[in-house]
DNA sequence: TTGAAAGCGCTAACAT
DNA sequence: ATGTTAGCGCTTTCAA
């Protein structure tokens, strides 16, 4: 059972202050202040008496009041679309456990791309005095973050998106031109001539133009109906795929500009009875957790999420820290990673008339 | 190019205070406060000047020296293992945007189930004053929670680790006893006999109790060959249906106590040249947003990760406004998922001896 | 080596 | 309807 009133003490009963243990031991709140945060201004014996006694009664020093005087609350924020994108825990993960090594907290706001939403939290941000802000995807509109960022409140952009840029807020950008470059050259390597795209334009361009103008150089068009339109949502991979595979003549192989939709694409081909790799190659871009435990496992575009996550809080603790010589931006490259989901294309002719 | 220096200004200097905008209007801050805050005592004509000029300022209360005073942040805490953990980040989302509409934000804190650090983070966030605490997974020793509870810091365990209770701290916890009979029932009712479970003891231990009671009660025992112990993670349910395939007499369906293990299990049969269902019945448990897009989809036991998150934030949110008849404990009730993964165990004569 | 006092920006009790 | 005052718990001069 359990009755709240029957013991509930607030905690300001509980929560000694410097000033009580000053109080207590006769010194000042000076002293004890010095004493605590290890000044050598303070007598050896002294020192002793308060740390002692501190210890004794569970000082914790008031991090708020602190934070007023200080004018800093080491805290951080991370806002991202949502973190039920598979995408974004690891990147969570890595910058918790950064900023806390630093002593920063970081909470953290899904704005679900919801620009007015975002300004709200951005506002309430603002208000609690957070130190700065990852801000990742297209969380937000740009120009209410470079307003708060000329107002002086630090910002990086991790992994902003492709189609637009900031001319004065640092950023951490994936270069997935190199990424769209590695996934047609695997292609080709592979010896694939017919090849598709499923993309989410204009989100994903510079994927897209890296993809299309290595097969160019390779000789080959991209033909309108070898290019699919999604919407980064699995489903949309899904059908995307599904028009592709009823095509007259369909690809020997798919580039899904993210995991997701790869992921959605093999469903679409075990469904109307091909086989991956046998019948039709995919490749994804992102490598999310899952993507290795497919069936078959998924060869993809991999972007490091401990790279991002490390790149823009590294940044962003610079600019706290005011160390002048910022790079203002970080390219992060991403690295081929082959699984047995991409093989060599079919030799039957039917699918040869590329 | 990015000069942090050309155009740098103290926020200090571009936040007005409540003090700046009563100087500038000539009445007390009393009075600008009340207007702010929409209190019935001041005039209209006075209210409208202060609400125009905060505006034109941009006038932002300073959170933190409101908390100060009122002794409560607005933020609260939400410690889980980790992030990356694919069952988290659903909830996390929930949590989150339940806080938001409340006006609370939320820190999140990966333990790594490291009791150590978990002691750390407890500890800053109570120097923090952070209101409340919901703490998931085994992230923590209960004793330091326990402990802080008392010291009247409000906490809410959810889906804590099942062999293990508070008696005194609010707790909102999954029926995993039901869980494990909703697996075997499911099992039984495609008529399999034959069945193991792959289980990370002593953890899991309701649900491996109700699995393993209900299969008595249904004049089935769970021979010593049929438990597989599992550590929770992918792997490790690989290698235990590697065991449980290699037996003389291999099971016809495998419970997997979470779906990650499962899909691991499913990994183990496919390496092994056997196919899921046909061969062997495979059911995990958890509904993690992958299990649906295996190949087959994942039959599970669901959890809603909607209810639980939502269960603990209110029950956090009751505590932190003294509501006094507090329900002390949630119990989440799973349900079944079937997806294709499970099957009527094969006719072939070799697997039937059971 | 120690202490006194002012202030961070806000709230709240108490005048006027 | 408006103002005065005293904190919240800490840091930071400036004195002693």
């Amino acid at each position: 059972m359990y009755y709240l009133s029957l013991y509930y003490v607030c905690r300001k009963d509980v929560m000694a202050t410097i000033y009580d243990l000053a109080k207590a031991l006769g010194v000042s709140q000076t002293t004890v202040a010095n004493a605590l945060k290890g000044k050598s201004n303070v007598s050896v014996e002294t020192r002793r008496r308060v740390l002692e006694y501190a210890q004794k009664v569970g000082y914790r020093p008031n991090v708020l009041a602190r934070a007023l005087t200080q004018r800093r609350t080491l805290t951080l924020a991370f806002m991202l679309p949502t973190i039920a994108n598979p995408f974004y825990p690891e990147i969570a993960e890595e910058i918790e456990c950064i900023a806390r090594k630093h002593n920063y907290q970081v909470v953290f706001c899904n704005t679900h791309n919801d620009g007015e939403l975002g300004r709200q939290y951005l506002d309430r941000l603002v208000s609690r005095w957070v130190d700065g802000v990852i801000v990742m995807g297209l969380s937000m509109n740009l120009a209410d973050l470079e307003a708060q960022f000329q107002q002086s409140l630090p910002i990086v952009l991790c992994d902003w998106q492709e189609n637009e840029q900031s001319a004065i807020i640092p950023q951490v950008s994936v270069d997935f031109k190199l990424a769209g470059q590695l996934a047609a050259r695997h292609l080709l390597t592979l010896g694939h001539r017919r090849m598709a795209i499923i993309v989410d334009l204009p989100l994903q361009t510079l994927r897209f133009e890296g993809f299309r103008l290595t097969l160019e150089e390779a000789g080959l068009q991209l033909a309108p109906e070898m290019i699919q339109q999604g919407n980064s949502e699995l489903a949309s991979g899904y059908s995307a795929a599904q028009r592709l595979f009823a095509l007259e003549h369909p690809p020997t192989a798919i580039f899904a500009a993210n995991d997701w939709m790869a992921i959605g694409a093999m469903e679409a081909a075990y469904d109307m009875g091909l086989q991956v790799p046998r019948d039709v190659s995919i490749i994804g871009l992102d490598d999310i957790v899952v993507s290795a435990h497919m069936r078959p496992p998924l060869t993809t575009i991999a972007i490091s999420k401990q790279q991002l996550a490390k790149a823009a809080t590294e940044l962003l603790l610079k600019q706290l820290n005011k160390i002048e010589d910022i790079a203002s931006s970080v390219l992060v490259p991403p690295t081929l990673l082959p699984r047995p989901s991409t093989t060599v294309p079919p030799v039957d002719g039917e699918k040869q008339n590329a």
